[in-house]
DNA sequence: CTGGATCACTTGAGGGTTGAAGTGAAGGTG
DNA sequence: CACCTTCACTTCAACCCTCAAGTGATCCAG
């Protein structure tokens, strides 16, 4: 019975940013990511991690959101090794044009339909389940 | 707290089937169902819905299988129009050899962490979630 | 019958993801 | 200082998936 929603949640989500604002979950993520954080500003691997996604991964997609003039790469000056991705202002507006039906979506699919306890129910599942999935990991932050 | 969740609980799934059987989670979603069915054989489109993906992504999935010897096709004779995925021994032997490896993370990563309560719980809740997702789709059968 | 609609499935192009190898910068070590 | 290692990131090829078209088989209206 998890293995329904495992299949099929992600792509809900997905389906919806797709459809409304022409962007993956993924890339949603990495825009999301950016635009929470100091300067709109966070170096590729941090942003990796707060979008749950390989750097492989990230460094493509972010070739591609850059092309699309939502966000900006430059070296990171106290350290040449990193690279920081900054938000742009046409990149904020982005995320603030799309965060709405986003957020109603994920209301819709989960939280509307589940009891105040249940929601509880499920932050200590799946904290328990990530926990055995990646043991170091520290789960106290939650991604998105 | 349940994006952690859904971006990771089907990779760790997906990776332990790749390293210990060379099987993709949907390979080896494939395989199991026909296992199960009776004569080991299903209808394309009947496999795709229990294997929970498009008839198009199971075509090409099951030409794969099909190439290493674990199932084969047929038109089935009383109409021509279904085509019947048959499980071979050989793809018999492959889930009898992977099935326990598979189950055996699954109840680690799933079952062990939580208390029987937990366990109801999640179903409880993936079931209205799916719900919000496909009203339409009766969700009395559990999908693997 | 027969022409068109529908059904079940297959194919192919386009795009995204993965994992391994490559690049270039920074940090030791002698 | 070289040299090696490590680090952060990028690139490339292989693979997989999705979506839209294509292919037969069957059904049905006239």
């Amino acid at each position: 019975m998890l293995g329904g929603l495992i299949f099929n949640l992600e792509p809900a989500l997905d389906a919806q940013l797709r459809r409304d604002a022409g962007l993956s979950l993924f890339e949603y993520g990495v825009l999301a990511g950016l635009s929470e954080a100091p300067d709109r500003t966070l170096r590729m691997s941090v942003l990796a991690a707060i979008a749950d996604g390989s750097l492989s991964r990230l460094s493509q997609v972010v070739s591609r959101l850059e092309k699309r003039g939502w966000l900006r790469r430059t070296p990171d000056p106290s350290d040449g090794r990193y690279t920081l991705a900054i938000l742009t202002d046409s990149g904020w507006d982005k995320v603030v044009a799309t965060a709405p039906g986003h957020v109603a979506e994920v209301r819709r699919i989960v939280f509307d339909p589940l009891t105040k306890a249940q929601v509880q129910q499920t932050a200590a599942i799946a904290r328990r389940i990530l926990q055995a999935i990646a043991p170091d990991h520290d789960c106290l932050n939650d991604r998105r």
